[in-house]
DNA sequence: ATAAACTATGCCGTTACGTTAGAGTCAATA
DNA sequence: TATTGACTCTAACGTAACGGCATAGTTTAT
């Protein structure tokens, strides 16, 4: 049996262009040609086409490929194994790079959050604060007047305008570098390191904030729907992206 | 300062080429030219082609660098999203490649042991002939001529190269089938079936491999340097490994 | 002054085809 | 049977990002 040239570009899915290519460079003359001058393609033909693709899947150019399905099986380990060292190199720089692109996007998230600073700074830390007041009455109601509480009083008085300015930042960061890995989901271990810097940077900053204070800060955050509109802005779904990662965290304590 | 082309290109570690490419597809055209017609390039070039270098580490295209950098800062986050995108799949596409290419070493690797034959041939049967004769030899001794000795002489006698090689070839895929399943360990049913096959494989072509002998041959393939380097060649530990596996069935007979 | 070092433009080559363009071929239909 | 539509052929240009070479002019150092 023999196929014309549309024939096995159908049934293999490549173009008769890439065909003609293949017969042009020696690498797949067909085993016959018809009196009219038309390729004819036998079942063998067929099977090689498949190697060649298989090896082009494989990252290859088509003269290496030519040369490993030519000569019979002698180097064809080494030069997959030289093949795959190179295609771990190009991963690895991948990873960089993405890296890379993250920090980048990253920055200029931060730089235009930083434009919409004080719109930030002035509801976050309020809400913070809110809500660590409303933790605290539910806590100074059971407990009278809780460490937390009175830690917070303590350190927040102290704080001038520079200070905040200082700490509105690194919370934006923080909220902008978490933005930008969203797509590596709420598990991811950086997401996490992220989410653990948050907690302590409100415990360094704010009040001593246990895991339970954390996970209802991350329910807050979903609830409130001042703090969803404002988190949402930064990134859309980054609300309840946070809450599902600050659970996730606290979970892992 | 102005910097002509190849102070930049040293300094920046570009082909004087690539500039010349640069200005010409308008990405990087030189602050001015001097009135012989060179290219002089300004601290500010400099900058631009600092990011036009870094853009095109990250994977760009010189066309995306230059709408990138063009436009003031406003595209720039969502192109750097829809890159990483890209990135990522491609990291994807990568690995699942990676593994590809294992897979297919792991098979080559198998296949060219076959091909290994010549070598595998003349030492393991001469081998097995060797410890065939140690041991009748000891046998001999205690108990005079075994029936298992004149049976193996009567058996080999009548080989013709063709036979031999018929034979070196069932061995050789049984000592491959057990190399690709040592990671199954050595009590595998598997493994296990393939190890009585190889005792069969002994006596219906060589002499009648009792479950003592077929204990020796495994300790043998360990304590004899020129077995356990020989064996080891298909695979890493794999003498070991059958010595293991020989123990374990005949233990259980 | 002369050579060495540098610069310019221009064009071909690379990879793996895509994309016309012009012309011939085959099978089925009007 | 003639025509149409689907298919085929070769030939040639275009792509991305330069590398490399040729030829010719310029600058700089000795």
């Amino acid at each position: 049996m023999s196929y014309k040239v549309k024939e096995v570009a159908d049934m293999v899915g490549v173009s008769v262009r890439t065909l003609h290519h293949y017969d042009q460079i020696g690498l797949l003359p067909p085993e016959s040609i018809s009196p009219a001058g038309y390729r004819l393609y036998s079942d063998q033909d067929l099977e090689r086409l498949q190697q060649i693709l298989f090896f082009k899947e494989l990252g290859f150019s088509l003269q290496e490929s030519k040369d490993i399905i030519n000569k019979p099986g002698f180097d064809r380990k080494e030069a997959l194994s030289a093949h795959k060292n190179l295609l771990i190199e190009k991963k690895n720089r991948l990873e960089k790079i993405i890296s890379a692109v993250e920090q980048t996007i990253e920055s200029i998230e931060g730089v235009r959050q930083m434009d919409k600073k004080e719109m930030f700074e002035a509801f976050d830390m309020s809400m913070i604060e809110r809500h660590k007041e409303k933790y605290a009455a539910e806590a100074e109601y059971k407990y009278g007047h809780t460490d937390a509480y009175q830690e917070s009083e303590k350190k927040t008085a102290r704080y001038s305008k520079e200070d905040w300015t200082a700490i509105m930042k690194q919370g934006n960061e923080l909220y902008t570098r978490i933005a930008s890995k969203m797509d590596r989901g709420p598990e991811d271990p950086q997401v996490q390191e992220a989410v653990s810097q948050w907690r302590q940077h409100i415990t360094d900053n704010f009040y001593n904030c246990t895991p339970e204070i954390f996970r209802g800060l991350g329910d807050l955050y979903v609830n409130d729907e001042r703090f969803t509109a404002n988190i949402d802005q930064i990134k859309p779904g980054l609300a309840s992206f946070l809450r599902e990662a600050m659970h996730i965290y606290c979970d892992k304590l």
